[in-house]
DNA sequence: AGCGTTTTGAAGCGGCCGATTCAAAAATGT
DNA sequence: ACATTTTTGAATCGGCCGCTTCAAAACGCT
């Protein structure tokens, strides 16, 4: 038929994102992404759209990956409390680790560009459900088990954790102080753990 | 001595406060700053410096502003928990209400510019300190006048609050669902108010 | 081999970027 | 009135912005 892409897709998003993540959307230039993912601008406009559009498919890969291993850490074996303290301290020690990915893509989408573009919006908002409706479940789980207080609903604790998990992540930008963002965590857990 | 200014330094941060804190940094040129303040770019470089100065200088005015006003929240007469849970629904009453000055701009310089400008990095997080100090403060005499579980130390429950009310203002970044934030709200303030 | 189709690299489009220059204007102190 | 100092507006600096054009190259297919 034609001649076909000498690259391969899913790399180039993969370091679109890695840009993106890095460099927030604003700062990062198409001739950064032209470096990044090692592709003309032809060819990364021909495959891709523009800028924006490669910031939406980054939005997505992000929640494929990074994302999806969130929910993984919820779904994982054990006690509820322990998988909830290890989401939230993984975070924090990622977040403090100065991988140079500052911390997490889909909050940084909704700060610098959830209300200039309703696309980063959805984007954001779906991101956001998947892990807070992990979260609901593993609360869900953990009531039945006895391990979770069933006299407040899953759905409002879920978002309390959301809530928590996402601020942290907010004061680990300028806070690296490691024993005081996990005292954090260990008193939202002790609101609403059984002791065993 | 010498030709006086025309202009109110004032009005000036407040209007590049105004403008950085609706477009972010990257988004907002020289130019939006010289047309939003009704300063020639001479002008504005002579007396402020450049960009980065400015932005430090808006981030200073934001604290002695609008960050004031919650302290000022946090210091009113009446319960502890009444005065909590003010701050955090009237952020969400903000956060929801389209002024075009999208959440909070000390929260949204901590995302977009901590990780790669220390000098904001530096700024939020004195501004973050005097919110985390302020509720301190409150929650230490709520547990002197009975109000707030004493138990707990009020320096962590300060930071509990301080996450989760930084992250209800990420999720209200996507999720305009103010009775979803508010049930948070109440089920943070369940987690350490005695019931009088 | 030759056709049809797509990808690719190089060059470059108009426009805006942050910042500066410079002379005219405007105030002060004498 | 004058010398001095600072502010101001206009013009503009080199450079990068997002994006496009276009012809050559590279393949699949018959």
């Amino acid at each position: 038929m034609a001649r076909p892409r000498k690259f391969d897709e899913d790399r180039v998003i993969d370091a679109a994102m890695d840009t993106f993540w890095r460099r927030g959307y604003e700062a990062t230039s198409t001739r950064d992404l032209s470096e990044r993912t090692e592709l003309g601008p032809s060819s990364l406009y021909n495959a891709f759209g523009d800028k924006h559009q490669l910031y939406l498919r980054s939005l997505r890969k992000y929640q494929e990956t990074a994302t999806a291993e969130q929910v993984e850490l919820l779904r994982a074996p054990g006690p509820v409390a322990d998988r909830l303290r290890n989401l939230l301290s993984t975070a924090i020690d990622t977040d403090l680790s100065g991988t140079g990915r500052p911390g997490c893509f889909a909050i940084n989408a909704a700060i610098e560009r959830a209300a200039a573009d309703p696309d980063v919006r959805d984007e954001v908002r779906s991101n956001f459900e998947v892990v807070e409706r992990a979260l609901r479940d593993t609360l869900a789980e953990g009531q039945r088990s006895g391990e979770i207080d069933p006299e407040r609903s899953a759905e409002v604790l879920a978002r309390q954790v959301l809530s928590t998990y996402y601020g942290l992540r907010v004061l680990a930008r300028v806070q690296p102080d490691r024993a005081a963002l996990l005292d954090v965590v260990d008193n939202l857990l002790d609101g609403f753990t059984r002791s065993s």
